[in-house]
DNA sequence: GAGTGGTCTAGACCACTCG
DNA sequence: GAGTGGTCTAGACCACTCG
């Protein structure tokens, strides 16, 4: 009944906990990578808990790649990965400071105005209605580093009114009115900068940009955002990790022909 | 005890099958965006099944997205998913053969090489170690969309000297010989073209280039292949898709500092 | 053939949501 | 307070792997 390991931690609930203290293990190198993980039984055994309880833990271990294995083999513990939450991989402040720098912005433009074609179709709305507008060069440590142009949906522009543009996470602080992003589709590309692009970016015309061009939504499904962020290519790269079971990627064509 | 149901297609489990179903239900628009699931209890009832089964189902329509949720409320129907299976991302055979066009190589150059540094350290051998080379430029429908340059780790040296690199997909090869890529690591940047590249791209040299590096790994983690790629910035783009929930990617910076 | 993970059941209790 | 999903148990059978 493990009644120690439940008086120790009581919120979390019991698989997430042996999930965990897996996690742990992994990390310290009890369990070096390539090694093989105890069975289930011994694993139920040694937490106090059901089968069902430790298939549980192994199962969010499978789904985030930490371990992998298949019928009749015990698991192995695979290579750490790499993984960010979506929070810092959406929000250029949060990410920046996870890396011990210091975000800062630069406001180029921003205001109420009416969505063009792409920003209507992207946020599920009639093209002309009214979105609000920013466009800032993001910077880490004072080096700029992108350039982001982004749309919020008609639902933001109340909330967004009352935000310091400049210096604040435009996430954390629609996270205090209770809006999050939930999910997100990202396209990445490689883009020339334009002439205003390299000015301020601190680079010359034509040179390669990485583009991603963003929809956020929220838990409902609903687009929140519309973002095209140009980072400096010789700056900034992706990172993406797939296994056969997990895979949210996608290598497309554009859409010039046919 | 659903014996008609175990009947039809007695191969996959209980559970995939429900998952394949509901799936199914939900791109025909049975089940539309947004709308909720029926409760655990009723799908138990409706497919003869105990609840538990019903979980593994909604286990794996969670783990890609398909639906979203939380305690108490009953689960809801997201918008329809990019992904994209490992192989074809990794395959640009049968990424190109997905999309119904037909796809060729130019070998520009290959065979047996010494791997320098980078290659070394990505295919965790010694500096100088044999590996097998090769770079190719790719085509769909004839038009040229990719330079690959390509070192396979030494155990594939053999199987690879009877394969035909000109017209035939490497993987498909490798996989008729027990070898298969389990998962991969890759970084997206944004590359301005060299002569080289420009030339076998039909582009002018410094036009944006879309470069993945990658490595893939066995089943049992060992890196097999290490390989850059260079696609055409105007006509290819990569599509990510992300909830909070599961989430693989991440932006980095370049090392090109302390 | 022993061990192991994959599947499935039937039932229990709890926390949360909703009207 | 009824409905719903989250957690957990105890036990069963099966397919696969390995020596």
């Amino acid at each position: 009944m493990s009644t120690e390991l439940r008086d120790l931690m009581k919120t979390a609930p019991l698989h997430q906990q042996i999930a965990e203290t897996i996690r742990g293990e992994i990390q310290t190198g009890s369990l070096p990578t390539g090694s093989r993980l105890p069975s289930e039984h011994a694993l139920a055994q040694r937490f106090g808990v059901s089968r069902g309880t430790i298939r549980q833990a192994r199962a969010s271990l499978r789904a985030d790649g930490t371990i992998a294995g298949s019928q009749g083999r015990r698991l192995a513990v695979n290579r750490p990965q790499l993984t960010q939450s979506l929070t810092e991989l959406l929000s250029f402040s949060a990410w920046t400071e996870s890396l011990g720098k210091t975000p800062t912005s630069i406001v180029i433009e921003s205001g109420v105005t009416g969505a063009d074609e792409e920003c209507a179709e992207m946020l599920e709305l009639q093209t002309g209605s009214t979105v609000f507008h920013v466009t800032r060069v993001r910077l880490a440590d004072n080096a700029p580093l992108m350039i982001e142009r982004t749309a919020f949906a008609p639902v933001l522009i109340e909330p967004l009114s009352t935000i310091d543009l400049a210096d604040s996470s435009i996430y954390a602080e629609l996270d205090k009115h209770g809006i999050s992003v939930a999910s997100a589709r990202h396209l990445l590309s490689a883009f020339a900068a334009t002439k205003v692009d390299a000015r301020h970016l601190g680079l010359t015309t034509g040179a390669p940009l990485l583009r991603v061009q963003r929809v956020g939504y929220s838990l409902h499904g609903e687009p929140l955002e519309w973002s095209d962020d140009r980072y400096r290519g010789d700056q900034i790269n992706f990172g993406i990790e797939n296994s056969s079971v997990v895979s949210g990627v996608v290598r497309r064509m554009s859409n010039q022909e046919n």
